[in-house]
RNA sequence: GCUCGAGUGGUGGAAUUGGUAGACACGUUGGACUUAAAAUCCAAUGGCCAUUGUGGCCGUGCGGGUUCAAGUCCCGCCUCGAGUACCA
């Protein structure tokens, strides 16, 4: 008993001095942040996580750890720090598992909470567990549900270039009408003025408000996903395909609450550059926003059949280069009509046919006669056409009829005047075959370019099958095909048409439109390689100067004009922006690009027709799910407007449902609770039953996505329990933003853009003191698990046997599975014939296990797999515990273990990612059970950078393990290991230890600085290496290693901190001081090398001058030695660095 | 395809502004202690050649270049990883 007590005490007991030190910590609070202090603050931040039931794996805690460090170095440095930690438990996992079980989401998480807290204990992080948030808690999410409404209430007013209370923007309409308002707004919305506005009924209104706040409600199409049952966002669907589950994806519009983030777009990015983002992070964000330069121009459909009214018409039919001309010319004409055109313009005027007739109208380069625009006919009297400027081929007679798709009547002089009536009757007639065109003429497409300076080399438009105008302009002879087009891209799934990027496919849709200088017809297709969610879903296509245009030209035998000086275009298109010069492109020739676009804007500015103009890719984003484990929104609804609940009567509590699963009319899972009314008078939720819609109003159905509640708990960490507002103005004022904040990469478009975005509105509000809520962020890599493999061999029966199966089987079925370690493997297996017969090996083998006549042995084969095996049963060596291994497996199955020589059982090692399927997952559990929590922490530190993803081998952990009981011992060289260590001040020959404690301390604190914590291991194992060769014992040298220590192994370092005699805590203890004096040397070894080759070292003082250096290198005889006799040309000192002999 | 990142021993990885490549560990080999194992300690460990010893040659993905000197800087390629994907 007695031994047993000592060993305590001399060894490095972790399991006893862990336990004791996380009860100390809990107890008192010594890590519990204060919102008032003297000292200055630093905020410390590890994302939160997901509490899955899996728990933790070794790879989670890396980013932790890392931020632990940190924290705890800032606490020592005097800092004030916030240290937080909560958990994100709103998720599918826990809702699926409920859809499985029944059990309620809320069980499930609490217990995984459970299990995630104590292997958070476990591992020493220095949270203040005091401001634990979890999102799924109806305090916390009443404070989502707050910001929501904050969101409700906002409009973006781009003007001032911030958001806005929704009042000013009613005070704005009921004065000026919604023209002159510059905001962030839905596409769709009317312009009305004042008048309409105050006339609007109070649901008009309501439905224009939700164009313009920013969340709202409105007809999306949007990520559907049938086997989860809910809508996606774009950053949860990976490769066409959920990102959860993998299931497929389908394009569906719904009714759906969606964030207006484009309102920030510009913010968003410009923020990027005032903070310190990991690159690459920065980088997906800049490509998620999508910003891009250009102009947006609109072209005129030249109509088949122009429409109606509006009488902009009248320019729109006429080729609006000669319009001036055409129009004088024709009010000429219409002044001196002829008898014939007279008598049927009588005839034809004021709508007598029902039909608004025009006479001597202008039509493409033409005057014609009469024209019925919705009808699309043109009556010409005497057969002609009165032609201007334009010779009168048959081409362009084909042109108005055909491409312009016109019907032409003629009728002689003769006939009018003669058979009026007649002649009136026919038109009739054919005006009633024809197809009302309303809505024909007037029709402008507008694209977004990126190159209006490519405008010349327009030789065709692609609009996305699903543009609204396709069906409108479309032909009547392209009409089948079109459609035909259009139904089979809505059937083709996203991940087909993502798949099949190569096959080129459209269809011409017999329209034309106008270029806007030339004025010549370019022909509108449709492609679905043009995208209806970008830009306007229409391009203009430059088949010169863009590969997909180039190449759809190609296919469709569509001309490829050259715009560009000195280019070579017959083999692909020519896409260089820095070497382009405009050629063939009138006012353009000769200009560079970035004139070239200039001069193009200018000139489309003049026709009215384009502008520059910035495009963003981002898109609003959709912020209802249809599950049941997400934060419900405060909305009910009356007369079918969404009404906010008031700030006073959150949080509107998630209520008790008995299925998880959609309702049977298909509506999300809130739709099997039987109490989701509201009480608009009591307000308060109540029975669905008491729905009048008069009092009592149904309440939303759709929940918050899971990004809702950790796009603000970085700021709720500041006042957590905080009822009355979301924080106090004085803690956030204390707080401001997070110093660090560390977390995975995959949260670059999700999260992280997210949080910007409702920081920003926050900011704009005047809630939140900072724009950008994290002045820096690291991105901790992943790491990869190691997995074990073994060979396994089967026997079977071959097929083709040629004895008795009934003995062969006998035979057979009696032979064990046979395990065969690497080095077998890979000497008499891999590479060679797996065939029995032909393989010494296996036959050896076979004839061992098959204890039968050679003859039966012929009968039966071999069959290898690659197993996974658990990691848990292989050592340090790569080799299995065979007896561990067994026992996990059922009795019944016959395994023999073909070992090596050795009686050693090697197995084959890869890196993958870690996961349960693959066998090799550790657990930090099991890792603290046997080297203890500090020796985890420091090993996961010692893998590698932070930043890079990395293996996880334990096999290496034994090496940081013995470094702390070095450390251990240091402190305990007493007899029989005691606790000793020298009071004395430092005594003479102690220059050595002050010497490796100063080098430590700056490299350390080098290292902290650099997120290096790797390296900084390292130096503690050189440090340790070198006291314990110098057996010190003074404690002006273990005080301060102790404190150097304790933020990557704050167990052991609060142990010594005790035995050093102090009762308070390490935490706070200062940091050692570097001092450089310590440092100084007064000798340096010189490397001495020849032609840059070092070939030998030299001591020399540090203050010899340059000159005396050489002459002493020279002098020396490894010098002579290495020149043979040669004079070198050159000799380069460097004092304090090398010396390098040339010749 | 585009964007970004990375290639160093058997393995994880070091190497500050160009200045002794492989620190520190793991693993391996040999040795000490032990009845044995574990633990601990000591020594060797980039490759090749030579060797009693001193030593020599090659070497940071490949090919060039700049420099007294290159893992590090420049140019051109190759491979791997991550993100994104018809973005007009």
């Amino acid at each position: 008993m007695q031994l047993e007590k000592d060993e305590i005490t001399m060894n490095y007991n972790f399991r006893e001095i862990e336990a004791k030190w996380q009860k100390y910590w809990a107890e008192n609070e010594t890590f519990k942040a204060l919102n008032n202090s003297e000292k200055p603050k630093y905020y410390a931040l590890s994302m939160f996580p997901y509490p899955s039931g899996a728990g933790l794996h070794v790879g989670h805690p890396l980013g932790y750890i890392a931020t632990d460090i940190y924290a705890r170095y800032k606490r020592h440095k005097g800092f004030n720090v916030l240290h937080p930690m909560g958990y994100d438990s709103f998720g599918l996992p826990a809702e699926q598992y409920a859809i499985q079980t029944g059990q309620h989401p809320a069980i499930t998480t609490e217990a995984n909470i459970k299990r995630y807290r104590e292997q958070l204990d476990q591992l020493g992080f220095s949270f203040d567990w005091s401001r634990e948030v979890r999102t799924s808690n109806p305090s916390y999410y009443k404070w989502t549900q707050w910001i929501f409404i904050q969101l409700f209430n906002s409009w973006y007013n781009k003007t001032s270039d911030k958001a806005e209370e929704i009042s000013g923007l009613v005070a704005l309409f009921e004065k000026d009408g919604n023209e002159a308002v510059n905001a962030a707004f839905d596409d769709d919305t009317p312009i009305f003025n004042a008048e309409d506005w105050n006339s609007f009924s109070d649901r008009t209104k309501q439905e224009v408000l939700l164009k313009y706040r920013l969340t709202y409600l409105a007809d999306t199409e949007v990520n559907w996903c049938p086997a989860l049952g809910t809508v996606l966002a774009n950053d949860e669907i990976v490769n066409g395909v959920s990102e959860r589950g993998g299931h497929p994806v389908i394009r569906k519009k719904m009714t759906q609450w969606s964030m207006r983030i484009t309102a920030y777009a510009q913010r968003l990015l410009d923020g990027l550059d005032t903070i310190d983002w990991p690159q690459p992070l920065k980088d997906s964000q800049t490509n998620w926003i999508g910003r891009s330069e250009g102009a947006s121009v609109t072209f005129n459909v030249l109509p088949p059949a122009p429409s109606i009214g509006r009488g902009a018409n009248i320019r729109l039919t006429g080729n609006s280069a000669i319009i001036g001309i055409l129009l004088e010319r024709a009010k000429e004409m219409r002044k001196r009509p002829t008898p014939a055109e007279a008598k049927l313009w009588e005839a034809l005027r004021g709508k007598k046919l029902n039909v608004k007739f025009r006479r001597q109208h202008p039509v493409h380069n033409y005057i014609v006669d009469f024209i019925a625009l919705e009808k699309g006919l043109i009556v010409e009297v005497d057969g002609k056409i009165h032609e201007y400027q334009l010779d009168a081929d048959a081409q362009r007679t084909l042109e108005l009829k055909q491409k312009k798709g016109f019907k032409v009547i003629r009728f002689t002089n003769d006939e009018v005047l003669h058979d009026i009536d007649g002649v009136v009757s026919k038109i009739k007639e054919v005006l009633n075959s024809l197809p009302s065109g309303e809505g024909w003429g007037g029709d402008q497409i507008e694209v977004f370019t990126t190159r209006p300076d490519t405008i010349f080399g327009v030789s065709f438009m692609t609009l996305a099958p699903e543009h609204e105008l396709v069906s409108k302009i479309t032909a009547q002879e392209q009409k089948e095909a079109v459609d035909a087009y259009v139904e089979a891209t809505a059937k083709r799934s996203e991940r087909d048409r993502m798949a099949d990027v190569k096959t080129i496919s459209g269809v011409f849709t017999g329209a034309y439109a106008e270029h806007p200088f030339t004025k010549e017809p370019v022909p509108i297709w449709i492609g679905d390689y043009v995208l209806a969610s970008y830009g306007t879903g229409a391009v203009m296509a430059v088949p010169c100067g863009d590969q997909r245009d180039y190449d759809f030209a190609k296919h469709y035998d569509i001309a490829i004009p050259n715009i560009f000086e000195g280019v070579d275009i017959s083999e692909e298109a020519f896409a260089d922006k820095a070497t382009t010069v405009i050629a063939n492109s009138d006012f353009l020739n000769g200009l560079d690009y970035k004139k070239a676009v200039k001069k193009a804007i200018e000139e489309l500015e003049k026709l009215g027709q384009g502008e520059g103009k910035v495009n963003y890719r981002l898109r609003d984003a959709v912020f209802s799910r249809q599950r049941y484990w997400g934060e419900p929104f405060p909305v009910y609804y009356v007369d079918g407007m969404p009404q906010m609940i008031a700030d006073e009567h959150l949080p509107l509590e998630l209520p008790e449902v008995e299925k998880y699963l959609p309702t049977e009319t298909g509506e999300p899972p809130l739709g099997n609770a039987t109490h989701w009314a509201w009480n608009s008078i009591e307000n308060k939720v109540v029975s669905n039953e008491k729905i009048d819609n008069n009092t009592i109003f149904p309440l939303e159905l759709n929940t918050m996505p899971g990004w809702a509640g950790s796009s603000q708990y970085f700021n709720r960490y500041m006042d957590p329990h905080n009822d009355n507002a979301i924080y106090s103005k004085e803690a956030i004022e204390y707080w401001e933003d997070v110093d660090l904040y560390i977390g995975g990469s995959e949260h670059a478009t999700g999260h992280l853009l997210y949080s910007r975005f409702w920081q920003k509105f926050l900011f704009d509000k005047g809630i939140a003191p900072k724009e950008e809520f994290a002045k820096k962020l690291i991105n901790q890599g992943m790491i990869t698990g190691t997995s074990a493999f073994v060979y396994r061999l089967r026997f079977q029966v071959k097929p083709g046997y040629k004895t008795s199966l009934e003995n062969i089987l006998k035979i057979v079925d009696n032979m064990p599975v046979v395990y065969l370690s690497k080095n077998l493997f890979d000497q008499n297996v891999r590479d060679k014939s797996k065939n029995a017969g032909e393989n010494a090996f296996l036959e050896k083998l076979l004839e061992k296990y098959a204890n039968a006549d050679k003859a039966w042995t012929h009968d039966i084969s071999v069959k290898f797999s690659r197993l996974h095996v658990d990691v848990t049963f292989v050592n340090a060596s790569d080799e299995l515990d065979i007896k561990a291994y067994q026992n996990s497996i059922p009795e019944m199955q016959n395994i023999v273990f073909e070992s090596e020589g050795n009686g050693n059982f090697g197995l084959e090692r890869e890196i993958e990612k870690m996961s349960k399927s693959k066998y090799n997952v550790v657990n930090p559990d099991a890792i603290c059970e046997e080297y203890g929590a500090d020796s985890l922490r420091l090993y996961e530190m010692f893998l590698g950078p932070l930043e890079q993803s990395k293996p996880w081998n334990t096999a290496g952990i034994t090496g940081v393990h013995s470094f702390l009981k070095k450390l251990w011992r240091l402190y305990h060289t007493g007899p029989n290991g005691e606790f000793y260590v020298t009071d004395s001040p430092p005594l003479e020959g102690q220059g050595e230890a002050l010497k490796s404690l100063h080098k430590t301390i700056k490299k350390v604190e080098e290292d902290i600085k650099n997120f290096s914590f790797n390296t900084s291991v390292s130096t503690f194992m050189i440090c340790v290496n070198e006291l314990t060769s110098q057996k010190c014992t003074s404690k002006a040298i273990l005080e301060p290693l102790a404190i150097l220590v304790s933020p990557y192994a704050p167990y052991i370092a609060e142990e010594l901190w005790e035995k050093l005699g102090y009762t308070e805590s390490i935490a706070e203890a200062p940091f050692p001081k570097f001092e450089e004096k310590y440092l100084v040397e007064s000798s340096k070894e010189y490397p001495i090398s020849f032609n840059g080759k070092m070939r030998f070292t030299m001591q020399l003082p540090l203050d010899m001058a340059k000159d005396e250096i050489e002459a002493a290198v020279m002098g020396h005889e490894k010098t002579q030695a290495q020149l043979q006799g040669r004079t070198p040309k050159k000799v380069i000192v460097v004092p304090g660095k090398i010396v390098n002999i040339v010749g």
